[in-house]
DNA sequence: GTCTATAACAGGATAGAC
DNA sequence: GTCTATCCTGTTATAGAC
């Protein structure tokens, strides 16, 4: 913030620039209200300006959902393939994986929720999941990153520790087991009568629950 | 139809009453479009009759996306529940539950994603799922329920063939692995590069992949 | 860059004829 | 029961002053 260099600073200055100020108030009701349920005066209410300012910087509703949408998927993507792709024995990727994804989503748990609203209403939108990897190509580098997870399991095979599977269930079954958990929250709550904090220590057993289950799952 | 009586019969004469129609209208487009996104005038179009003729049947918009999604509740929990509540080994249990779920959601994919849609968005909607239990005392049922299912459990830990695992956990794993790739389907398909078939393939091989991977978890 | 005021329109709901 | 026509509110988007 430039102009504060010539005026008191101040702690009850917002941070951030207008700008990302906005983008972080769509960000927060984005998630909660899903696009076709956010309104434009919702986000100028929380990020503290004018209606019309959200036009000024974003020009249409569309562009600023696609723009939370695609810092979204950035944050959630490669993180993820970096450690399914990452030079590790597969226990280690197993709890590696399981870890970061509850820790995450602790954080966020409204995550999963809006995103499967996004590509349930507006499947085209995936491809802005492959967008999200900055400057990769992205046909190129799945089918190596999965022939290189199926040599891995190949190897426990040969080895007589693991029995086999295909990469791609492999991939699967291990994100189901984290994320869905998330998507169900509502539903958890109600039907089996929890509350919040029930939630969280719901969540936090799986930590250890999710790795024993998914590397007994791969016994031989 | 009883005016049919009066008249010649005919095949071009569309099923079922106005009123189901239009619940039947109202399913398709509430399923694929979600709650916010749909449009009474979509509805009405898909159902060949007029507008108003909804809010003759169904007074507004809200009613009538919950008697959908009412309709959608009671297909899909009280099932699932009876699988799970059932007098059968557990092993059993667990093959028929995925059998059931995956025949299921083949028939309508958009399910899961339009189920955790309505209730990412309107989360106080979950308690709709249990008033789909048609005259059951929820609250009364469930612990009884989830205590039977960990007896169950104890005595195949205790038999030595079974490692110990929390109810909870043991329910929230299956249907996870079971419904999750379903509201993953936009994006496995763009981000593997699936087209329908591939998809159909893909859950398809889940029918055994599924149950092998949860009995080799269970295992001691 | 930021605001106020207003245009422009979409979409849910109702009145009333048939 | 079913239709046409219309109302009316909420929402996106823009014009224009400051």
């Amino acid at each position: 913030m430039v102009k504060s260099s010539s005026e008191t600073p101040s702690v009850f200055e917002r941070d951030g620039d207008t700008e990302q100020r906005i983008l972080d108030a769509a960000h927060r009701v984005f998630l909660r209200r899903g696009t076709t349920g956010a309104r434009m005066q919702e986000i100028a209410d929380e990020a503290g300006v004018n209606k019309a300012l959200l036009h000024y910087y974003f020009r249409s509703k569309e562009r600023l959902s696609e723009a939370v949408f695609q810092q979204v998927a950035r944050r959630l993507l490669p993180p993820l393939l970096e450690l399914i792709d990452s030079d590790v024995p597969i226990e280690e990727k197993v709890q590696r994986v399981v870890h970061w994804e509850l820790d995450h989503l602790s954080q966020s748990p409204l995550l999963p929720g809006y995103v499967i609203s996004e590509l349930h209403q507006n499947p085209e939108r995936a491809h802005q999941f492959i967008t999200a990897m900055t400057g990769v190509q992205w046909s190129l580098i799945a089918p190596s990153m999965i022939e290189r997870l199926r040599t891995q399991i190949a190897e426990g095979v040969e080895a007589g520790t693991m029995r086999p599977i295909a990469p791609e269930h492999f991939i699967v079954n291990l994100i189901s087991l984290c994320i869905f958990p998330f998507a169900l929250k509502p539903m958890l709550m109600t039907v089996l009568g929890m509350r919040n904090e029930d939630f969280d220590r719901f969540i936090e057993q799986r930590r250890t629950e999710v790795v024993a289950f998914f590397l007994q799952a791969l016994r031989a």
